[in-house]
RNA sequence: GCAGAGGUACCCGAGUGGUCAAAGGGGGUGGGCUCAAGUCCCACUGCAGAAUGCUUCGCAGGUUCGAAUCCUGUCCUCUGCACCA
């Protein structure tokens, strides 16, 4: 519709306005690198698609799975079309938000309702958020309750009312029909109380629906003059007709319970009826008198039959229904909110509906071997010009009835374009077969058990997401393939905000041109916001002029690193420059190949360990979708473990290749641009296109590796900190550090405090006998020492646990297999002078040389005790 | 009204019971390199402090030895649905 409406406006055909569109889009997709299979390339607007689309409707007929009706419908005048119930909101067109009236109409319908059962229960084994699965829940419906036959006093009808309720039965006082209900016709005709109803039915139906739900506010109804009969109590009750009755949900007739539900209550206390509770809050008692309707489950009370009394909840539900089933005046049944399908469209620019219409044999389907029925080229399109030009189509109008010969005309209702989205996924498997939509075997090959992750926004929750999981489980049903559900996996992408100009006092955005500027309703200084991205306020921003700026590697890099795809994100440009930066500082690298020059390295180990778990990290999130965090490894941490191991003591060339490829292998997903030519001048010579990624297996000793170098950069970090506090406090420049690391006894006791821990020992209860009978212990001098130290390892303080439960696994097997914490460091010393900035660095564990200021105490492994001077 | 998502430092944004004063980025500050500029590098960025302590994850309570994280209430924001019987 969009390219009908722009073709209207530039006088050309919506065919020219798509394929260049498409023409356009095909570009950008590929400027930015997206690696699709351009083989598979369709076009819906395409006959060679659309063709199927016709096919596929045979099909549907054949199974009956197709309606013509005459129906009240939704039109929309801008649009000049009727619309699907899911395409309206707030009585509101989704694509133009013009206002939506009924509208009388024969059109094609797709029965989806055949299919409730199906795609409410199936929602339950396919991975969608959970607020996608709500939706659809919501939007499908379903109430479970009872239908309830109130038979009319002095005739031989009935009404049958739907209730979720038929606990409160006993506390109906009156019966309310929807105003267009065929009985409010026949009971009033010919009586007194007609005129007034035609006036109240008449008013009713005037009203746009929209104006109905606002007024609806006002409660109205008319008295029909008649009474029914309580099913169960034989109570005589009068009828009358709402405003707020719905005709097309459940029977179009409420059986009003003014205790029990606040709508039938306005309406009670409007009208003067009574208004009886039959249900109490609490379990026992006789109701409370709030002046309003308890809505909630209750204990049901003052029942005028036996053995309802005391009843709660489903219990009481059940109850009732049986009783009404048990004598023939009703039955628990479900109600669904979801309706069927409207197909027909009154545009030109989508699938002709392959119907011909024959006077004699009414609607004919156009024989398989005749489709496609194809839109004519040569319309011509006009600004302000109305109605569907197909209809005026002479040629493609008249045509000879297949079935009889005699001339008819063709229908001219296109199909809704969700149906062209319906069904899209299936025809990539096969998108060039044409003597079928696709072919079974390769539709069930790659669309088993759905296809495997997909993304769209929330605005496809309901009406894409629908309609495609209708259509996977009706073309199935044809026979075209064995797969039941679409999507096993769906993600929805956030928006992307960008700033726009507000009015605080109006809580309205305006379009950026007014930016800086006063608002034009109440002169106020516009201030800015953050408002979803859209050509109505232009505070878009094009990724054309994005990708020439910086790149395409760039913009991708800004997309999935900048926001989760899930959550949405600010659009910032100095966010885009940054990331601009970090390319340029990763490509950066590669001049590293000319200055390392060295075969082997002090920090190869080191590295090669940290590429195995970076690359093994990055796998699982790449895997599972958390492509920030596995962006966040591949370009960000991967540059800076490089430069550390560089700074630290340096690598060899050959490290520094085995590095190179496989960082590589993990810049490729996001920015393939940059990725490859990399890969060409690391020396690759195949392209990582094609290559196939492996994860080799971790070294047993990374894990220690990582964690003694770790050790290491905490030191430093810890060391800075005090230096800067040191310095502070002294009279003369700090030129000297000394590190004492932890005596014997304490790594001897922590070990054995990590033993305990691994048999779950419980240092709360037995943690204190145990360090009282340690050999440790019977040193008077030390006891002190001993037992703070203890306590320190085991309990912790108020705010942390004992350290023996925040070692890391690293920490844990590094401790536990001797490590030589001071020669460690005395390897690093030269590093750590330089780092920290002072001339010596002299490291011993404590107990070994002097104690300097009195920081022996404060050493424990992995964490010495640091003096300057 | 109902349902869903959310409120984290100057900003964006990770984070589902202890290893959290809280990843990462932006911005800011200081330093290195440089004639200079930054498509470069390093450090700092809650307060105090020789390694510790204090205050902090919308607000108010609660559970717990221990809470950004769990529970209750409350305020606000966004999204969807809506006289649906």
């Amino acid at each position: 519709m969009p390219a009908e409406n722009a073709a209207m406006k530039i006088g050309g055909h919506p065919h020219d306005v798509t394929w260049s569109n498409i023409e356009s889009i095909r570009e950008d997709l590929i400027r930015m690198g997206f690696s699709y299979d351009w083989r598979r390339e369709l076009a819906t607007s395409d006959s060679t698609y659309y063709h199927w689309n016709q096919w596929i409707f045979l099909k549907f007929h054949e199974m009956e799975l197709v309606e013509r009706r005459t129906a009240p419908t939704n039109w929309c005048d801008t649009c000049d079309t009727v619309l699907a119930n899911e395409q309206v909101k707030n009585n509101r067109c989704w694509r133009c938000n013009e206002e939506v009236r009924q509208k009388q109409f024969p059109s094609w319908w797709l029965k989806m309702t055949k299919y409730t059962d199906q795609l409410l229960d199936d929602l339950e084994n396919i991975e969608f958020p959970d607020n996608v699965k709500t939706m659809q829940r919501n939007w499908i419906g379903r109430s479970h309750g009872a239908e309830i036959n109130f038979p009319i006093i002095d005739t031989e009808e009935e009404i049958k009312a739907f209730t979720t309720r038929p606990d409160t039965i006993f506390g109906v006082t009156f019966v309310t029909l929807a105003p267009e209900h065929p009985l409010c016709e026949s009971l009033v005709s010919g009586t007194k109380f007609e005129n007034d109803f035609r006036k109240f039915a008449e008013e009713c139906n005037k009203m746009s629906e929209f104006d109905r739900i606002n007024m609806l506010r006002d409660k109205k109804g008319v008295f029909l003059g008649r009474y029914a009969e309580n099913p169960l109590t034989g109570d005589q009750i009068p009828i009358y007709a709402g405003n707020f009755v719905v005709a097309s949900y459940g029977t179009g007739a409420v059986m009003a319970v003014p205790g029990h539900d606040q709508r039938d209550h306005d309406f009670a206390k409007k009208y003067d009826l009574p208004i009886v509770q039959v249900l109490s809050e609490e379990e026992g008692k006789e109701p409370k008198v709030t002046g309003r309707a308890f809505e909630g489950l209750g204990w049901m009370v003052n029942s005028p039959k036996s053995r309802f009394d005391g009843l709660y909840g489903d219990e009481a539900k059940t109850a009732v229904i049986n009783a009404l089933e048990k004598e023939g005046k009703g039955k628990g049944t479900i109600q669904d909110r979801l309706k069927d399908w409207l197909l027909s469209r009154q545009r030109f620019w989508g699938t002709p509906i392959p119907i011909i219409h024959c006077e004699e044999c009414g609607p004919v389907p156009v024989p398989e071997n005749d489709l496609p029925v194809e839109l004519p080229l040569d319309v011509v399109f006009k600004e302000g010009q109305s109605g569907n030009p197909l209809a005026s189509h002479e040629e493609f109008v008249n045509v000879i009835c297949p079935k009889c010969g005699i001339p008819a005309k063709r229908e001219t209702d296109t199909m809704d374009t969700f149906y062209d989205s319906s069904w899209y996924f299936l025809r990539f498997t096969d998108a060039l077969n044409d003597s079928v939509p696709f072919d079974k075997i390769k539709a069930d090959y790659w669309m088993k058990g759905g296809v495997d992750l997909y993304i769209g926004g929330i605005e496809h929750a309901i009406m894409h997401l629908l309609y495609a999981r209708f259509f996977t489980k009706a073309l199935r049903d044809v026979g075209l393939n064995d797969v039941s559900e679409p999507f096993s996996r769906l993600v929805c992408q956030g928006m992307v905000n960008a700033p726009t100009p507000y009015c605080v006092d109006c809580n309205v955005e305006f379009h950026v041109d007014l930016d800086g500027q006063k608002c034009p309703s109440c002169d106020v200084k516009l201030t800015s916001r953050s408002a979803k991205m859209s050509k109505s306020l232009g505070n878009t921003v094009s990724p054309e002029i994005m990708i020439t700026r910086f790149g395409a590697d760039t913009v991708r890099l800004f997309i999935l690193f900048a926001a989760n795809p899930e959550a949405g994100m600010e659009w910032s440009d100095s966010a885009l420059e940054s990331n601009h930066r970090q390319m340029h500082q990763i490509f950066g690298c590669l001049k590293f190949l000319d200055l390392i020059t060295d075969d082997v390295g002090s920090m190869d180990t080191w590295l090669s360990a940290k590429a195995r778990m970076n690359f093994s990290k990055w796998n699982d999130a790449m895997n599972d979708v958390r492509i920030r965090e596995g962006v966040m490894i591949s370009h960000f941490d991967m540059l800076s473990d490089l430069q550390w191991a560089i700074r630290r003591g340096g690598i060899g060339r050959n490290t520094l290749l085995i590095y190179m490829k496989k960082w590589g292998q993990m810049l490729y997903p996001a920015t393939p641009h940059l990725a490859e030519e990399w890969n060409q001048i690391i020396g690759q010579n195949t392209l990582l296109a094609e290559t196939v990624i492996i994860d080799d297996s971790e070294n047993n000793n990374d894990i220690v590796t990582l964690a003694a170098e770790s050790t290491l950069r905490n030191l430093i970090d810890n060391t800075r900190n005090v230096k800067g506090l040191a310095e502070r406090h002294a009279n003369s420049p700090l030129t000297k550090l000394v590190i004492q690391t932890s005596p014997k006894w304490k790594i001897q006791l922590m070990i054995e405090a990590i033993e305990l821990h691994a048999q779950n020992f419980d240092f709360m209860r037995e943690g204190q006998s145990f360090i009282q009978s340690h050999s440790l212990f019977q040193d008077d001098a030390k006891r002190g020492d001993v037992m703070q130290y203890w306590r320190m390892l085991t309990i912790g303080s108020k705010k942390s646990r004992g350290r023996v439960f925040t070692l890391t696994e690293g920490e844990r097997i590094l401790i536990t297999s001797g490590f030589d914490e001071a020669e460690y460091i005395v390897k690093a010393s030269e590093f750590i002078s330089e780092t920290i900035d002072v001339h010596s660095v002299a490291v011993y564990a404590a107990g070994n040389g002097e104690d300097i200021a009195g920081k022996a105490k404060f050493a424990i492994p992995l964490q010495p005790g640091l003096a300057f001077l």
